[in-house]
DNA sequence: AGCACGCCGACT
DNA sequence: GTCGGCGTGCTC
């Protein structure tokens, strides 16, 4: 007898364990580490991951169920994602089925739904017609849901109760599997050439268009996609039916893969020659990709340099040996550019994962990697996970980006994984940017990663000169607009040059909050502690964190004042000064507001790209990886925005964020040009991003991390606690300390809180959070697990919510 | 999570 | 006497 631990879709802490499982003889053949299965799990039918198999059970029982089922031809997964994926769930701690989950495509997580079955192959005796027809409906639609059933016939609710008496039939949970396939219907000669051809002769003489479809397939006999056939000869498919009941063509369904790059053509492209710090960069890597000893290298490459080329030919480097790689990208940044750049070098052996593609397509993409079609997956954060067999080479472009850490657990580090996935695979990484995270900064000057310099430009291009600008001095000088003098003139230049310029503010809305000037009350949304905005198109006071939207105040809600007024600049104010201030010019403005349908996002840029806007004004997602040669001119409108924020990375934010954004500008032959406008201008990441200086900045940056004690010189876990009622999430937080600390037995580690969140209410809940600092205290990560398994037990019967975020990259 | 089992109050 | 409330504990 042979057993499959299983692992079942039940994330609470009583079944976050292994269950065995017999292996029925039938399926000894299928299963493996890794197979998604359905399992009997107490009276339901579940689904679960084997994450082990063995000869005896490691449970001791009188009797064992067995898998009912293998749900994929090919596991979903393998030996080495069941290994990560453990160490997913206490690394991060997490649930083990919802680190397992995070690795598929949302599309093959199961859902449940009630439904009916029949007990009894053989229909009871005496059943009258009524009866008969409900109790061969429900034979049909197997699992048919009781509401349904008595939406379609009014009299099944009597005969459901009787025959559930006599245990003939019973209503039970099952697992509805989400459109997985798509099929397509097919058309194909039913007869040899031979008939079809005499068939043709007697078809009614007004039958022209039968007799076109029957000569098309004379001459191919193959089966061809009912769409594509009448797209190409003309017709409807009642003509195709008419063939169909003549019995010469037969139609049927058929799965296809749905491909979403299928319309649009890539031209081929060569390898192009790069310059001596590209080639340097390229063969130290692919040297280590041959000598398989699982190192990372911090690609560093001023913004230009090329680092893209320097990934495609590591790429081929690691095909050519038979292995495959993974690009990950930031999500906004997977445009149909960079989704170009890789199809045109690899083809067909390219699978590409990001979030505007539908579940279904995502599934197909990533049904290309399991069926071992494509060499290449390039997608977001989760594409670390595409289970490849002989991983050579993972990059992660633009490595400093937020966007690799899961915010919804498990709030996984790609960069991590990535590391971690290497190492089982003796695998190259590559973390390329040209504004490095301090943690990888400190983890080349520890020698764990080795660091790699790019710091020309392709084309040999100056960097960008940049102007700071105090917007206290403006103020001074009798200047009120929100555009300085300096960037006044700058876009009034492009304007008779007509080249383009970029302009970012990091907030979206009209003004950011709104206050009365008689009693100085703040409009706060009544859910969050959070400022509402004000939007003007929808004369909406919204709030950014729940969505909750109120009509513009016309009076105080405080004091009933009229003085109400509108305070802080948003996207929308900076697009109307800007009509106001440049009559005629056309603007693009790119924010979550413009580009929430499907689409929207490229379509404004390829807008951009057409000269049909002067200028692209736009939250961060303007600031990353964009190449367009006219653009000469990037106006950061208020630099101070995230320099403010109550998080320990906030200067890193500011440094990163701003030069990214420099880096849009002359990026071709045009001579680029940068204005910053703020109001601490002596603040040293506004200097040293000035200067393109990034060591520089490190360094002082370095010195104040470790003079305060944050990373890289030590590591956070944050721990959140929510409830509506605060005292009771205080009460938590604080019980969980104390558990947390006996757990130590006395290990110095710093505690700080529990104190309320930087944003103390979110969707009516009020926020206590504690953050644990520590150095690498085995200990610690246990320490966590138990306290928070006690915690969780203890409030069971209350409405309490833990979040833990191990290696958190906002404090908020 | 679900669901059965179980022990107490208000109905036919 | 039975239906049904939600507290408790288990699922290989």
């Amino acid at each position: 007898m042979r057993f499959a631990q299983v692992i079942v879709d039940v994330p609470v802490r009583q079944t976050d364990r292994p269950f065995d499982y017999e292996i029925p003889a039938h399926l000894s053949e299928m299963i493996e580490i890794g197979s998604r299965v359905s399992v009997p799990f107490g009276n339901r039918l579940l689904q679960g991951f084997v994450v082990g198999m063995s000869q005896v059970a490691t449970y001791t029982s009188a009797s064992y169920k067995a898998i009912e089922q293998v749900l994929d031809l090919k596991p979903a997964l393998n030996r080495e994602l069941v290994h990560v994926a453990e160490w997913l769930s206490h690394t991060y701690i997490c649930k083990r089925i919802v680190a397992l989950q995070a690795m598929v495509p949302a599309a093959l997580k199961a859902k449940y739904e009630r439904g009916l079955f029949l007990l009894s192959e053989d229909v009871p005796p005496g059943l009258d017609e009524v009866g008969l027809q409900i109790w061969n409906l429900i034979r049909h639609k197997e699992g048919i849901s009781k509401e349904r059933l008595l939406m379609e016939v009014d009299e099944a609710a009597y005969y459901l109760k009787q025959w559930m008496k006599q245990g003939l039939l019973e209503e039970r949970q099952a697992i509805k599997h989400r459109t997985q396939v798509k099929k397509q219907l097919f058309v194909k000669p039913a007869v040899n050439q031979h008939d079809l051809f005499a068939a043709i002769e007697d078809l009614p003489k007004n039958a022209s268009q039968q007799k076109k479809i029957a000569h098309y397939f004379l001459t191919n006999p193959g089966p061809i996609a009912l769409a594509d056939l009448l797209s190409e000869l003309g017709g409807t498919s009642s003509t195709v039916r008419a063939l169909e009941e003549r019995q010469l063509v037969s139609v049927f369904e058929q799965e296809v893969g749905r491909d979403p790059y299928a319309n649009r053509t890539f031209k081929a492209s060569q390898a192009m020659k790069m310059t001596d710090e590209q080639q340097v960069a390229c063969d130290t890597i692919t040297q280590a990709i041959s000598m398989e000893q699982s190192e990372t290298f911090l690609l560093r490459g001023v913004t230009g340099s090329g680092k893209t080329e320097v990934y495609l030919q590591a790429i081929e480097h690691c095909l050519q040996l038979g292995k495959q790689a993974i690009v990950l990208v930031p999500e906004i940044s997977l445009t149909p550019q960079m989704v170009e750049r890789f199809k045109s070098r690899f083809g067909d052996l390219v699978a590409v994962l990001h979030s505007r593609l539908s579940a279904g397509e995502r599934l197909d993409e990533w049904r290309k990697i399991v069926n071992n079609q494509v060499k290449v997956a390039i997608g977001a954060r989760s594409a670390v996970f595409a289970p490849f067999e002989q991983l050579g080479l993972i990059i992660i472009d633009e490595e400093h980006e937020t966007s690799y850490k899961q915010e919804e657990s498990p709030k996984y580090h790609a960069r991590d994984v990535a590391i971690e996935r290497a190492r089982h695979h003796q695998a190259t990484v590559v973390l390329g940017t040209a504004t490095p995270s301090l943690e990888s900064y400190a983890a080349v000057q520890d020698r764990t990663f080795t660091l790699l310099e790019m710091d020309q430009r392709v084309f040999k291009q100056e960097m960008p000169s940049v102007e700071i600008v105090d917007m206290r001095e403006e103020l001074a000088a009798g200047n009120r607009s929100m555009f300085s003098r300096p960037l006044h003139q700058a876009i009034e230049d492009r304007l008779t040059k007509s080249e383009q310029s970029i302009l970012l503010l990091n907030r979206r809305g009209h003004s950011t909050f709104v206050m009365c000037r008689s009693c100085g009350y703040t409009v706060l949304c009544p859910h969050c502690e959070i400022a509402m905005t004000y939007h003007r198109q929808t004369q909406l006071l919204r709030c950014h964190y729940c969505g909750h939207a109120d009509r513009e105040p016309k009076q105080c809600p405080s004091c009933s004042s009229a003085h109400i007024r509108y305070f802080g600049t948003g996207t929308q104010r900076v697009e109307e000064q800007l009509m106001q201030q440049f009559p005629g010019i056309r603007v693009i403005r790119m924010d979550v507001d413009t580009t929430s349908t499907k689409g929207a996002h490229e379509q404004l840029l390829t807008r951009f790209r057409n000269k049909e806007a002067d200028v692209l004004l736009g939250t961060q997602m303007v600031a990353k990886g964009l190449d367009f040669p006219d653009v000469t001119l990037v106006g950061v409108i208020a630099a101070d925005t995230v320099l403010h924020l109550p998080d320990f990375r906030a200067s890193e934010r500011t440094f990163q964020l701003l030069t990214q954004v420099a880096g849009r500008a002359g990026r071709h032959t045009l001579p680029g040009e940068v204005v910053i406008q703020t109001y601490h201008p002596e603040h040293y990441s506004l200097t040293f991003a000035k200067n393109h200086d990034f060591n520089g900045f490190a360094e002082k940056e370095l010195d104040l991390r470790a003079k305060l004690n944050y990373p890289p010189y030590c590591k956070l876990i944050l721990v959140t606690f929510s409830h509506v009622r605060s005292p009771i999430a205080m009460q938590a937080a604080q019980q969980f300390i104390d558990v947390f600390r006996t757990q130590l037995g006395g290990e110095p580690i710093t505690i700080l809180g529990p104190v309320a969140a930087p944003i103390a209410k979110i969707k009516d809940r009020y926020r206590i959070q504690c953050l644990i600092k520590y150095r690498d205290e085995l200990t610690v990560l246990n320490g966590v697990q138990e306290a928070w398994l006690e915690i969780e037990k203890k409030t069971e019967s209350i409405d309490l919510s833990i979040q833990i975020d191990v290696d958190p990259q906002m404090l908020l």
